[in-house]
DNA sequence: CGAAGATACGGAGGCTCCCTCCGCTTAACA
DNA sequence: TGTTAAGCGGAGGGAGCCTCCGTATCTTCG
């Protein structure tokens, strides 16, 4: 029943130790092998036994998650910064072409990100939450200053990036994934909504306050 | 060396007709289960030895290729049909939108598209000719008509497209697809091209002309 | 038709990976 | 130093991949 105190234990030395090791071979694992590395190879790596491995990431989602946390907190990081750039639809082009780099340095780091767009793990959603928002930010400077159409939304912008990028193993993907976001943007801008016809009939959702 | 008749044997009918229904089960498999699916479920559906499944495709995306090259082949001619259509763009359009609702049928549709983009067997390579001719000649003429701009390639734009419905067991993905495809049409316009500055710098290629 | 080959069949078996479960070890605390 | 909860690790059962080869069946030709 209750504890005399409810002072929680100091966490065992050797699990922290092992935690921060999984954490590092499956780094190290991740981006070379992709995604569907094996998961007992990270063990190995890390010189815990596989049990070990699964007590502290009971899924791989979760480990994936763990590893590339950090870098979904730069690319939100980014958005930040960017938020101060006078030409809003330039610093949504911008963050774009940042994340672009991003996911050429790292293998895996994509598949990361599909995670956290389909799992619904806790980790998974904080991820798409932070991307969200700094897409969303950018966005909505965009529209507010009357440079963009309103019926696009952070999600559908997150999604047409991942989907651009994932055929990231092909040569020459970089400078076509390039061109594609400039093309993406350009189609974003207001002035080019005016020159289209039927379709500005529906208007989705305003956007510009999403979802939550 | 030289046979004396360069005749070939009969092919054999028990063989002719496991590969038929070796086909047959893969469509209904990987339709319902995805490119993941188990190749022995396939080879137990359809009744056969898994040595025999093997034996007629040889690698996974040869059958995956195989159950979907008519579908491959319905895009194309569809992009026949729409080149007669009088608005280029719309033309345009319309096919990408039609390729959405292929998609949205055809679970693992799409897994096949991308393995043609990535993998260089020789069906691969024939899809990957079909659909770049089909996407190309829609591009080309609305080129032609001075209606685009010209530094997207098929590639590109089949690149786009894929990546775009990547996402796709997600709920809702085909409205947000289709919106996305919307804005990105958009931004092909040449006009829009007017409006940006830098970038235009890179013309990247041609395009019109496409590889081959 | 019947024999002889060529061709195809099928599934056992070896491999890798997944994930769970539980007896043993070890670190924290008193 | 002893007690005890927390943590460790790897055996093991399951599933899927793919290969290999003894056996069965079809085609051809006399």
């Amino acid at each position: 029943m209750d504890d005399h105190s409810d002072q929680t234990r100091k966490p065992r030395a050797d699990a922290v130790r092992n935690r921060e090791r999984v954490l590092e071979a499956a780094k190290a694992v991740f981006n070379a092998g992709g995604p569907e590395a094996s998961l007992e190879a990270v063990a190995k790596r890390a010189g815990v036994g596989i049990g070990t491995l699964y007590r502290h990431f009971p899924t791989r989602e979760d480990l994936f998650e763990a590893v590339y946390r950090r870098e979904v907190e730069q690319l939100s990081e980014l958005a930040e910064h960017l938020r101060s750039a006078k030409d809003p639809v330039e610093a949504l082009r911008r963050w774009l072409q940042s994340a672009v780099e991003f996911v050429a340095t790292k293998k895996g780091m994509l598949a990361a990100l599909a995670l956290a767009y389909q799992s619904s793990s806790e980790l998974a959603v904080f991820s798409m939450d932070r991307l969200t928002k700094a897409i969303g930010s950018l966005l909505e400077r965009a529209v507010a200053a009357g440079q963009m159409r309103a019926d696009i939304s952070p999600e559908d912008l997150l999604r047409a990036f991942f989907g651009m990028c994932y055929m990231h193993d092909q040569r020459g993907w970089q400078s076509s994934v390039l061109r594609l976001l400039d093309v993406f943007v350009d189609g974003l801008r207001v002035q080019s909504a005016a020159k289209t016809k039927a379709r500005a009939a529906k208007p989705a959702k305003p956007a510009v306050k999403r979802k939550r």
